[in-house]
DNA sequence: GCGACAG
DNA sequence: ATCTTGTCGC
């Protein structure tokens, strides 16, 4: 009978879901954090049709310089340092088991960073996840760092129409018990809500209050902006 | 059995 | 995620 070792990521589905249930009683809904003075945004891209995984992380400045000696004042973050990591792309995308296919890649990058970032934000989900654990979560986990998921879509859970108004929000909720897993934020107006949920050693609340902070005129706070592009390789 | 389904 | 032109709005 195979062993399921914590290093391995190339796992069966059924492995890697046995694997995910027992980290998640390892994540952190509460707030353990230091004082940031660098917030760091990852994000996956790929490159020839998905065989080659690109990992980006964009490492900013805290806090913000106001840019705009006048209205409307704009989020400045300066980029201290960003990396990417290529890599072969080692597993299938599948509902529930994102985070064995993003974030061994994502580990590497930033292994190759020089400043290590008190709070991390990642495009996916932190614990609105099947089994409380998404690729937010896992990240968190083996960096032990603080994490929070920011997704663009839902992957569990129930929820209303958050308000019109950004910064409004509606809670995410799942399970029989309506456990709270995450919000639902209007991060701008007239445009699809994004998915905010704890990644590890961060509460609700303060994940809220950071990705408002870090919010400019665009739908994804300036984090996991940043990241997108780079791992899109997208100019600007 | 029938949908739903981060990136 | 990625493939892609034009187009509506601030």
């Amino acid at each position: 009978m195979p062993t399921v070792r914590l290093h391995d990521w190339n796992l069966a589905p059924v492995d890697a879901i046995a694997l995910q249930k027992r980290l998640a009683g390892c994540v952190e809904r509460t707030d353990r954090l230091d004082p940031v003075r660098h917030l760091a945004g990852v994000d996956i891209g790929f490159e020839q049709n998905g065989a080659i995984t690109r990992a980006a992380v964009v490492v900013l400045a805290w806090p913000p310089g106001a840019s705009g000696e006048f209205e409307p004042a704009t989020l400045e973050l300066e980029i201290v340092e960003q990396v990417v990591h290529r890599e072969p792309t080692r597993m299938p995308y599948v509902p529930g088991l994102l985070s064995f296919r993003e974030v061994p890649a994502a580990l590497a990058a930033f292994d190759q960073l020089t400043v290590t970032p008190q709070l991390v934000m990642v495009d996916g989900q932190g614990i609105a996840h099947p089994r409380r654990i998404g690729v937010a979560s896992h990240l968190g986990l083996w960096l032990d760092l603080p994490t929070i998921g920011v997704a663009k879509s839902r992957l569990c859970g129930r929820h209303g129409e958050p308000g019109p108004a950004r910064g409004n929000w509606t809670p995410l909720v799942d399970g029989p018990q309506d456990e709270v897993i995450g919000a639902v934020l209007r991060s701008r107006v007239k445009v699809k809500p994004i998915f905010v949920s704890p990644g590890h050693r961060v509460s609700l609340p303060t994940a809220l209050e950071w990705v408002t902070a870090c919010l400019g005129r665009t739908k994804l706070p300036e984090p996991t902006r940043l990241a997108d592009r780079l791992a899109s390789r997208r100019g600007e």
